[in-house]
DNA sequence: GCACGACTGGACCGAATGGTCTAGCGATTC
DNA sequence: GAATCGCTAGACCATTCGGTCCAGTCGTGC
């Protein structure tokens, strides 16, 4: 069964969607906490920071489910260029989940957050991880120069991600693997 | 000789800068007018819709210095991945002007902006832009697909962008040229 | 059933934001 | 040299922002 979310989680949840669509700071604390169901209290209970909590969470929470995307492509994956393949759709339904305004999850995330505080090197952080990860099934799968196969990917990705936003079409993710190849 | 920029002038370099530096929604009015040594009646009279409008110019302005130089890259070009590679190192050069912490003009100032009055789509329209004008170059150049190519050019530089940009380290551009190969 | 601590609820606050308004400066024209 | 007009200058304003604070509530251990 699905447990009731704890209210760090609905936050954690609704901040990474708001900060997602709109950006760290085009985003209310208030708008987060109506989207959570949340009083302010709370937020200041469960974040003493406040907001820039909120950023390292939702950054950490996004990570976490890029990392399992990627890994639910790749496990099963007899070779690389189908686990990239896998990928690429996984995130091209990713993206036509919301389908205002969505940035990268990547980026918008790791990119867009309190200026102080060290998020950004704990966002660069966070991307090494997801870089090492896909490097990691790179090897697992017998790529030749596996470091550079992740980094090409992430690229990739990245940069379609943009267009596809810019065009409101998830097509070019989709054909992305055929770009790759 | 060099004429002393207008106030409009100003208003936009600055605007730009920090724009792309820190965010659309990160930067106040009063930032920029202090930037641009610009009191605010000047910007309101120059721009009446404020911020919004500075937007625009802003991303009108960088629209038009990316285009710049993928003519100064192209245009002496034997081939389109001679080409690829100057625009390339060009982008480098640019990156590490802006030492800190320097999103990806293209992004930065086409997708952080204003959410009313149809900036998205204006942005969109000048993204579209770039891309035609780098898929003409490729077309003159003779490289077979063109169109494809301009798209490849742009998906692999913003991807290269945000690494670069998290790495504090502009080698992801300068290594681009080869890993397109 | 009482005491306690974790958590919620929301009124409240100072600061900073984007934007307005009007007085005045300086060049140009008659 | 007076009138005009494009532009500058910055005081001023309403609103919104992130953040604080404390009274209340609920579950748990005694």
């Amino acid at each position: 069964m699905t447990a009731e979310p704890t209210t760090r989680e609905k936050l954690t949840l609704a901040a990474a969607e708001l900060f997602r669509r709109q950006g760290y700071h085009a985003t209310g604390v208030a708008e987060v906490l109506a989207l959570a169901g949340v009083p302010k209290g709370s937020l200041y209970h469960h974040f003493p920071d406040g907001k820039a909590d909120l950023a390292r969470a939702a950054a950490d929470w996004t990570a976490d489910l890029i990392a399992r995307i990627l890994d639910d492509a790749f496990a099963p994956a007899p070779d690389w260029p189908q686990g990239v393949a896998t990928f690429c759709h996984k995130l091209a339904r990713l993206f036509e989940l919301a389908a205002e305004a969505n940035a990268c999850p990547i980026s918008a995330l790791l990119f867009d957050g309190p200026q102080e505080g060290g998020f950004r090197d704990h966002a660069a952080a966070l991307l090494d991880r997801l870089l090492a990860h896909a490097g990691a099934h790179a090897a697992r799968l017998g790529a030749p120069d596996p470091q550079e196969k992740g980094e090409t990917l992430l690229i990739a990705v990245e940069g379609a991600w943009t267009l596809a936003r810019a065009r409101r079409d998830s097509d070019v993710l989709r054909r992305l693997p055929g770009r790759l190849a």
